[in-house]
RNA sequence: GGGCUUGUAGAUCAGUGGUAGAUCGCCGCCUUCGCAAGGCGGAGGCCACGGGUUCGAAUCCCGUCAAGUCCA
């Protein structure tokens, strides 16, 4: 915990502040107003706001953030345009959760200097844990806007910190024209993502409207400072992280019953209207219903208060009954749902997030999903992708129209997906419905589950299609909690300790050379070399490592892999012997040199060609090379066709012709992205101030892999074939240089060996393997016939030759070589005849079968079978009446027909 | 990244180691002035692919390809 210190700021004390003790929570908070007994934060306070607005006039989100930002910039903060929602800069996180998240981890760890210090950024982020809660609570969002101002502080140059930190949003607030005594600041300690620091959260009205967090401590294990069970030390560099809810200063300028009506007015009308729902919030009696919910959901947490409950404490309070207070909110619940839902869809697709299974993609597709179930349910009928474009032309892309193109035919496509799922859930629910009922039980909980889990069917429709014929279910409240119990925690890859020294790169300043002297610097326990300076490049960024040799004094020494530790490049060798000191020649493989870094320009080169030809969705989802082959995945929302391919591999190679230099430089990370945005990021985020742009035609990426100088060098590229590795994600396998002629090579092999085989010239391979799969199945057709007919000739002198034992016809035959198809035909024929017949065919099979007489005895095929297959040392078995066998001792077949003919009289 | 599920006739699906099935659709005939319905008959299957186990695999095991779905 922080003492009172921390917060003891100038601020405070010159405008007359007191820090009080809340008396219902007992937390510590700055109030100007001696009467304030409580910290203003639900549920110690209810929401004063609603019908008597903080602010002296109604602004909308355009704006306000407008307001915002100039204010902000107006007080030496530089504007900094907003980043993705989808953090393509992190590996740990999917979307963009705060604005702080915009400059994590490079920045706040202090390794790569700010955009601009101090700042001012709206950063549109979403938040998809408590989706249920949106629309119910009057103030939930799954997108919001996050007004920041943010100053990276070091110990050498501080540019302010807490004091002017809250001056400046009491500044803000009261020239908005909240009333002074209205804010409290109330303490609240700091703690995530292994950082932590003081904070105060600026209450006003009930509503929380900022946090101002001073990030200056950060987890380090036996440190001094003890926080939440966790301990901690002061950082070098220390960080204002604030975060103003946009959609809440909005909220607080209308005072109008939800978060909704004051946001987006215009398009709950519109959809409400679309929906037949009347929303007149003029009407005194109706918005007192509204507000009131909000008070309510406001003081209380949604997770542990049943639905149920909340709805009768509501419903007590203005004095209606649960059922009309349920009739008048439910249908307006779904409304606001799917307004906030298609906002979070028109960033999510702006954005380039491609639905999918997996990852970002699910998130999307779980959005898109939930809007199309609320949506069925309001009877709404227009496609999901008209509502996603009333909220995309009014943000901020500048070309939405052209974008908006293929996130029609995104969302169209995911609708017609999910129908066909829930068409296809539908069916199986009623098997499965249809074989509970007729046991006289309710579906099991854990059959709903599964449907869910395994097929994608939401319980409500699961019960709907299973009352329909009659069946009951089993659907407790907490349906959702259950699936996600079954939840497994993935491991964290553990980071690999960093060795000291730095070895220097000679590979980028001098592509072309292969020889180089170095002196080894140390030799790791596991034998690794590490060298002062190196040529050989070391595995990364999707492309293996070199290989070559280091010599001492005429010695030679194997490089087999080569390695990245922290700044040092490690050097494993085949043979042990180098020690620390020695001077080594070095040299390098130059033909998988070449091969490798053939493979990686042309990746760059069918990553431009694919989104010259399937649009500008396509970002690189993943890359790996080798010496004859490399693949490129990307992400696109269909399978590419064959014809797509072919453009994409014609484009490319196109490229390579125009003989373009490939031109590579560092530049400062900041002056990059400003320069190429966040494009740049194709294949993850490298470290580091400086970042390498390697520029091939049009293609730009911060690329650290080694290229040919110009795409002339490339050769040729053939692609392979693709590979959908996960819904949204396709997978270009292709080779380039040496490697695509053996590829084109090897395929030409393919085809004159099959030429070979049918003795036809390679253009007729098509026409000829056709007729010959025709042909093989007629005759397959015509053997069955041919077999059909053998059967019933043989059928009348073999009954001819019947023996009679114990009252019973008797034929034990061999068959020649019959297979076992024949037998089969034969022996039940025979066994419609009133026989037991038992044949064998000299391949060591058998077959038996009893007529009715026999089958009336107890004569069973199978233990004919049995008892016959013995004897061939196998076995066999089957029906009573028809039962088959057979063994390897094809030779002791007389022996097997005399032990069955015994079986037939003992079972007799 | 992890879990679960599925590939059988044109479609929807049965078939848990022993001769590949049903329903709808398709074709022909009967009936009808014609159509629909009805009756009778018929065609249509490398049971996704490759391997393994077994006397025997649609069925069990392994791999590949294709698809669905839930979660982090």
């Amino acid at each position: 915990m922080f003492s009172e210190d921390e917060y003891r700021l100038d601020f405070f004390v010159d405008e007359g502040f007191q820090r009080k003790k809340c008396e219902k929570c007992g937390k510590f908070f700055w109030t100007r107003n001696v009467e304030r007994k409580t910290c203003g934060d639900p549920p110690c306070d209810p929401y004063t706001f609603i019908g008597s607005p903080i602010f002296k006039r109604m602004h909308t989100l355009d704006e306000m953030r407008e307001h915002y930002l100039s204010f902000f910039q107006a007080r030496g903060h530089a504007r900094i345009k907003r980043y993705p929602v989808v953090a393509r800069w992190r590996d740990d996180i999917y979307l963009t959760i705060a604005s702080i998240a915009d400059f994590q981890p490079f920045v706040t760890s202090g390794q790569v200097p700010p955009p601009a210090n101090p700042l001012t950024i709206s950063q549109p982020c979403i938040r998809l844990d408590d989706l249920d809660s949106v629309g119910r609570s009057g103030r939930h969002l799954t997108t919001f806007e996050m007004m920041a101002h943010h100053v990276f502080n070091t110990r050498e140059k501080e540019f302010y910190w807490k004091d002017r930190t809250v001056r400046l949003c009491d500044d803000l607030l009261v020239g908005l024209g909240m009333d002074p005594l209205a804010v409290t600041y109330k303490e609240n300690p700091w703690a995530g993502g292994g950082n932590a620091g003081p904070s105060v959260e600026v209450m006003v009205g009930g509503l929380e409207l900022a946090t101002l967090v001073f990030m200056d401590l950060k987890a380090v294990p036996g440190g001094s400072v003890q926080i939440k069970g966790e301990s901690y030390e002061k950082m070098n560099n220390y960080i204002v992280d604030t975060g103003y809810g946009l959609e809440r200063f909005v909220w607080a300028s209308t005072g109008s019953p939800t978060i909704y009506d004051a946001i987006f007015p215009d398009l709950v009308r519109k959809v409400a209207d679309l929906a037949g729902v009347e929303h007149n919030l003029h009407d005194p009696e109706y918005a007192e219903i509204f507000a009131q919910n909000a008070r309510l959901a406001g003081m209380v947490d949604l997770d542990e208060y049943s639905m149920s409950d909340l709805r009768k404490k509501i419903a007590g309070s203005i004095g209606i009954s649960p059922e009309k207070l349920e009739k008048t909110i439910e249908p307006m619940e779904r409304i606001y749902a799917v307004v906030d839902h298609t906002r979070c869809l028109a960033y999510m697709l702006g954005d380039g997030i491609i639905p999918s299974n997996v990852k970002a993609g699910y998130l999307a597709r779980l959005v898109i999903r939930r809007t199309l179930r609320l949506m069925k349910e309001l009877g709404l009928t227009l496609p999901l992708a008209e509502l996603v474009e009333m909220h995309i032309q009014r943000l901020d892309y500048p070309n939405w129209q052209e974008r908006f193109v293929t996130i029609k035919e995104i969302l169209d496509q995911e609708e017609g997906k999910y129908a066909e799922t829930l068409e296809k859930g539908k069916r199986l629910v009623k098997k499965t419905a249809e074989h509970f009922r007729k046991l006289g039980q309710p579906v099991p909980l854990a059959e709903m589950i599964s449907l869910y889990d395994t097929h994608g069917i939401p319980p409500e429709i699961a019960r709907e299609s299973a009352e329909e014929i009659g069946a009951a279910v089993e659907l407790p409240d907490n349906f959702y909690n259950l699936v996600a119990k079954k939840r497994i925690k993935a491991d964290r890859e553990e980071a690999k300790a960093v060795l000291p020294g730095k070895t220097q790169l000679l590979f980028y300043e001098h592509p072309n050379e292969c020889v180089f002297e170095a002196v080894v610097l140390d030799v790791t326990e596991g034998g690794e070399v590490i060298l002062d300076r190196t040529l050989l490049y070391p595995e990364g960024g999707g492309q293996p490592a070199d290989h070559g040799t280091l010599e001492r004094a005429g010695q030679a020494f194997t490089v087999v892999d080569v390695q990245k530790s922290g700044e040092v490049v490690l050097h494993k060798l085949a043979e042990s012997g180098l020690a620390r000191g020695d001077r080594v020649t070095g040299k390098v493989d130059m033909r998988r040199r070449l091969a490798h870094a053939r493979h990686h320009t042309a990746t760059h080169l069918v990553h431009d060609s694919a989104k010259r030809v399937l649009g500008k969705h396509v970002w690189q989802a993943g890359a790996q090379k080798s010496e004859d082959r490399a693949r490129l995945d990307i992400s696109h929302y269909k399978r590419i066709t064959d014809a797509e391919l072919k453009a994409i591999e014609l484009e490319a190679n196109r490229r390579v012709m125009e003989v373009a230099p490939v031109d590579t430089q560092f530049l400062p990370r900041t002056e990059a992205e400003k320069l190429f945005g966040f494009e740049l990021y194709q294949g993850g985020v490298p470290p580091g101030t400086q970042i390498r742009v390697v520029r091939v035609g049009t293609d730009i990426e911060a690329c650290a892999g080694t290229h040919v100088t110009n795409t002339g060098m490339i050769g040729a590229i053939k692609i392979l074939r693709t590979e959908r590795i996960q819904d949204g994600v396709e997978r270009i396998e292709f080779a380039a240089g040496e490697a695509a002629v053996r590829a084109v090579q090897e395929k030409d092999d393919l085809l004159s060996e099959a030429s070979g085989v049918l003795r036809v010239p390679a253009d007729q391979l098509p026409k000829t393997a056709e007729r010959f799969f025709e042909e093989w199945k007629g005759q397959q057709k015509e053997i069955e016939r041919l077999k059909d007919d053998l059967a019933r000739a043989r059928l009348k002198t073999l009954v001819a030759e019947a023996e009679t034992a114990e009252g019973l016809k008797i034929v034990v035959q061999k068959m020649g070589s019959a297979d076992i198809d024949e037998l089969l035909k034969v022996a039940s024929l025979i066994a419609e005849q009133d026989c037991v017949v038992l044949l064998g065919s000299e391949t060591g099979k058998l077959v038996a079968a009893v007529g009715k007489s026999g089958l009336a005895k107890g004569v069973k095929a199978g233990s004919i079978i049995r008892a016959a297959a013995k004897a061939l040392g196998g076995g066999g078995g089957g029906k009573p009446e028809l039962a088959q066998g057979g063994g390897p001792n094809a030779q002791k077949l007389d022996l097997a027909l005399v032990a069955g003919k015994e079986a037939m009289r003992a079972g007799a």
